[in-house]
DNA sequence: CAAAATATGTCAATATGGCTGACATAAATA
DNA sequence: TATTTATGTCAGCCATATTGACATATTTTG
C-alpha cells in the first residue's frame, strides 16, 4: 500500500555507521536492482500486447521508434543506435516496409543512402505505442507529486554509461526539434 | 485503476497548442522513454558481458538472480517471476545446475517440489553481477546527491503495474530479510 | 484405497531475433 | 581507374522463447 511500504522494503542499508559515500560498492542495492527489473519489464509489457496482435515484437518496436523520432536517419544510424548487425535490423527494417509502416527514400546528396521515415501509418503506431507508455509514466508522475519528472530524467540519465550519455542527451534533443518542426 | 483510464489510450491527438501540464496524457513524454531504453540497456550490458564468457546469457543471469535472493524457492514460483514457461525454464535451469551454480533439494513437506539454492559458487557469481550494477547505480546516486535513492525507490515503484505491485514489493522485502538471516 | 489433482520434467516442433561470414551493387571519393 | 562506403542479401548458427503432448512422483480428495 502506502508508498511508504515501499521504503521499509527498502534495505541495502549499509551496516552501522555508514553514510557509504557514494561510489563506494559494499552492499548490493537489491532494491534498485529488483525494482528496474519489474519496471522495466511492465513498461514494455504494454506496447507488446499490441505488437503481438500485427505479428511484431519488440525489435519491430525499436525500428519504429527510432525512424518515428528521427526522420530521415540513415540505416547505418540505427544500427548505430539499436547496437545490433545489419542483417538482424534488415530482417525487421524488410518487414516493417512491406507492410508499409516504414518507407525509404534515396538520399539528396548521397544517393547510396537509403533515409529512413515512417508512413503516417507507421507514425500512428509509433504514436499508440508511445501513449501506452505514457499512460504509465503520467500515471507514476501523478502519483510522486511534482518534481517527479525531473527526478526521473536526472536518475535515469546518471545510469547512463558516462561516455554515451552525452551521444544519447543530444539525440534525444535533435529529435524534440525534428518533432517541433514536423 | 487509476484515474485517467489509459486516456483513450493516449495519444496522438494534441490539439495545437499547449503545454500539456504533466498527468495529462497529451504527448508523448519522450524524454523518460528513451532514458529508460538506454538506461536499462547500460544496466543489463554490465552483466552480460561476465555472463557471455562463462557461455550464459541474460536468461541465466534472470534465474541466479532469483534464487540467490530467495533460497528455498519453488521452481513454480520462479516462473511466475520470470512469467516463463517451464520448457524455457527448464533448459537453462538444467545448465545451471550441471554447472553447479544451482542446486535442488527436495522438499520437506511436498516431496514433489525440488527447491532451488545457489551453490557458493553460484552466490559468488550472482554477487559479482550484483556488484557491477550496484557500481553503476552509486556512481548515479553520487551524481545525484542525497536522497536519490528514494528518489529513485518511488519513481520505479510507480512504473510498476498497480496490480502487482504490493506483490512485488512483498518479493523484495522477504528477500531481504532472507538474506539478513543468512 | 482409488481417483484426481499437483509439481515437476521432458520430447518435439516452431518462432523470433540476435550472430558471423561471404558476397553483390551502386555511388562517392581518392 | 581504383578504392572505399552505404546498403542489401544469402546461408547458416545460436539463444531463448513458444505450444502441445505426455511421463512420473506425490499429495489430496471422494
Amino acid at each position: 500500500m502506502s508508498a511508504k511500504t515501499a521504503a521499509s522494503a527498502g534495505i541495502a542499508e549499509r551496516p552501522a555507521g555508514g553514510t557509504a559515500p557514494a561510489g563506494e560498492t559494499g552492499e548490493p542495492i537489491w532494491d534498485i536492482i529488483e525494482l528496474l527489473f519489474f519496471a522495466y519489464r511492465d513498461f514494455v509489457g504494454d506496447p507488446d500486447e499490441v505488437l503481438s496482435k500485427l505479428g511484431f515484437g519488440r525489435a519491430h518496436h525499436r525500428v519504429l521508434h527510432f525512424v518515428n523520432r528521427n526522420p530521415g536517419m540513415k540505416v547505418a544510424d540505427l544500427l548505430d543506435i539499436l547496437n545490433i548487425t545489419k542483417q538482424s535490423l534488415g530482417r525487421v527494417l524488410k518487414q516493417m516496409v512491406d507492410q508499409g509502416f516504414v518507407q525509404q527514400k534515396e538520399g539528396a546528396q548521397d544517393r547510396r543512402q537509403r533515409l529512413l521515415y515512417v508512413t503516417p501509418k507507421g507514425e500512428a503506431l509509433a504514436l499508440k505505442l508511445a501513449g501506452l507508455q505514457t499512460v504509465r509514466i503520467n500515471r507514476a508522475f501523478g502519483e510522486l507529486g511534482p518534481g517527479a519528472h525531473e527526478a526521473a530524467r536526472r536518475f535515469l540519465t546518471a545510469m547512463i554509461d558516462t561516455d554515451s550519455r552525452e551521444h544519447v542527451l543530444r539525440l534525444i534533443a535533435r529529435a524534440d526539434r525534428a518533432a517541433k518542426r514536423g
